[in-house]
DNA sequence: CCCTAACTTAGACAAGGTCTAAATTTAAAG
DNA sequence: CTTTAAATTTAGACCTTGTCTAAGTTAGGG
């Protein structure tokens, strides 16, 4: 898969210093940052970026489908760059830290007919919760 | 099961007029309202009732395990008063109803141990979304 | 090189929630 | 029945997260 400066370029995305620099501090799999944490690292390359700008170019990622946001606690939302794999989220209690895990069956297939209530489900978002090895030490 | 008040008046919870209307507000067992939603029906009953008291009320219920809170949306926390039976919830994401849906296999055994990161893991929420039959006609 | 649509900006605004200090209420002791 | 200390409630200030607007700036086709 191209890199996701390269998709971008082939869908007609106009691309500024500012978008460049929100989708580079995005780059990582693994990474599930806040949009604070996001334009603190991007106005570090430039620092006249606006807050407003690292919202909008967020929402477009999103609405591109090559990002995800990710409610994982009901404070700040958060920003997954791994949208292509699916996959869901492990969170420890204590220190908030975010694992990325890939459950064996389809989510989907564990909810028989008689509990859809004639839903056409498209979705399904998982998070476990526990406490990490290092801070059960 | 005794009644929701019952069991708090055994946990030497002080039972003030305010705290009776909140618990009461939450009688149903497929009930789903936000914070301002409690407080707004409260307040029918109780005009001054203030939203501080709905606030430090549901959390107290939560820290008791009476309610859940539920993250629907990254818009404001639901309260779910069906916390002693399992279940997890299925959105509609044009109107927002929130169904509650009772998976057949237990969420947690399709996490793998290899998956696991040595996580000690003590819950799962699962969110289903898709459209519901009224919106999809 | 110019033009215009697209983009970015600062800052006001809004929703949801937390915190604080003062007032009130509870219930236990005298 | 009073006193009293601790628990509870209150109004409103404040905080965090996110959205909106109007004005200024820029990308890139012609």
């Amino acid at each position: 898969m191209p890199d996701l400066l390269d998709r971008l370029r082939e869908r007609d995305w106009r691309l500024t210093a500012q978008r460049r620099v929100v989708t580079e501090v995005l780059g990582g799999e693994h990474v599930h940052l806040t949009a604070d944490e996001i334009h603190a690292l991007a106005a570090r390359r430039l620092p006249e970026i606006s807050r407003a700008t690292v919202y909008n170019t967020l929402s477009e990622l999103v609405a591109l489908g090559e990002i995800r946001e990710v409610n994982t606690d009901g404070r700040a939302k958060r920003y997954d760059p791994n949208a292509h794999q699916a996959h869901q989220h492990l969170i420890c209690i204590q220190c908030g830290t975010i694992k990325d895990v890939h459950p064996e069956d389809n989510p989907l297939s564990a909810l028989p007919p008689s509990e859809r209530f004639g839903f056409d489900i498209s979705d399904v978002e998982i998070t476990y919760r526990g406490l990490c090895p290092n801070c059960a030490s």
